[in-house]
DNA sequence: TTCCGCAAAGATAATAATTCTTATTTAGTA
DNA sequence: TACTAAATAAGAATTATTATCTTTGCGGAA
């Protein structure tokens, strides 16, 4: 899993650090969209001295190579995400929750539309729905 | 168009004040998707002496009260949308600009889809479209 | 092997958006 | 008109994020 990380970096021609490493895995492993202070208190058991704002830069420019994706609440706090694949969201109010909703016939069916009707005056280069609700069991 | 809104406060149990009533008025003149700085900004000219926190807190209320929905961007700046009606968003992520996306046919394709295609372990309560992309003619 | 250049990390100050606190004012009501 | 809960103003505080500046450590040239 590391390595494909690892691989990606260099493909980039971002150095491979143990920071960047450990930044990417705990994003993985979070796997709830975290946020850059959960990455921080996630990191800090086995990286005592990491940097608040190594944390920051890393996760940009991670974005920025398109190995992580930012995604939006209604809060005024910015989440990440380690999947790439075109994913929708499920995103309930309440508890802050966000799970991923992969639909690949719902995908085609939205591309279909638009390749039908295209929207004037707009190039688009990326549709996602923000499916907001609640979860019924929470058992998680 | 001031006396819609001062029924709807009313409705709600909220005072009429002038702030709300400016402040309101500022989204809807403002019809970017405007911010709290965009609102206080284009209010200081009638209303020199409103305090900033006003400014949020009526803003947070509006919202909660559903006179207006927040508008989720890229950026660590929330904003604001007094258009109600269920619309989509084309979002420009280089100059951040917002136009909303009214599309009747669109929302019952996929109204009809999540009828036939349950989510499992979730309520829906209200989707929606993040169109990315580029404006075309920036004429604006 | 040493030295250099440089990207990245660390420490910490600064900023920007938002929230909180407290005293004062106001809108709605009796 | 007077009363009272609700709302506002002012400004401090907090939170998330960014910027600055210094230090570290690796890779390649000498
Ligand atoms: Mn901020
Ligand atoms: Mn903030
Ligand atoms: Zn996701
Ligand atoms: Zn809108």
């Amino acid at each position: 899993m590391t390595t494909f990380f690892r691989e990606k970096l260099q493909e980039r021609g971002l150095k491979v650090t143990p920071q960047r490493v450990a930044i990417y895995e705990a994003i993985v492993k979070l796997n709830n969209h975290p946020t850059a202070e959960n990455v921080i208190e996630y990191i800090k058991v086995n990286h005592p001295n990491i940097s608040v704002g190594t944390v920051y830069k890393v996760l940009d420019s991670l974005v920025e190579n398109e190995l992580l994706k930012k995604v939006k609440t209604e809060k005024d706090i910015m989440r990440y995400d380690a999947v790439l694949s075109n994913h929708h969201h499920l995103y309930c109010a309440e508890t802050d929750r966000i799970e991923d909703y992969e639909d690949e016939k719902l995908n085609k069916l939205i591309n279909e539309y638009f390749i039908k009707n295209k929207i004037k005056n707009f190039n688009v280069t990326d549709i996602k729905l923000q499916i907001t609700g609640k979860f019924k069991n929470n058992k998680k």
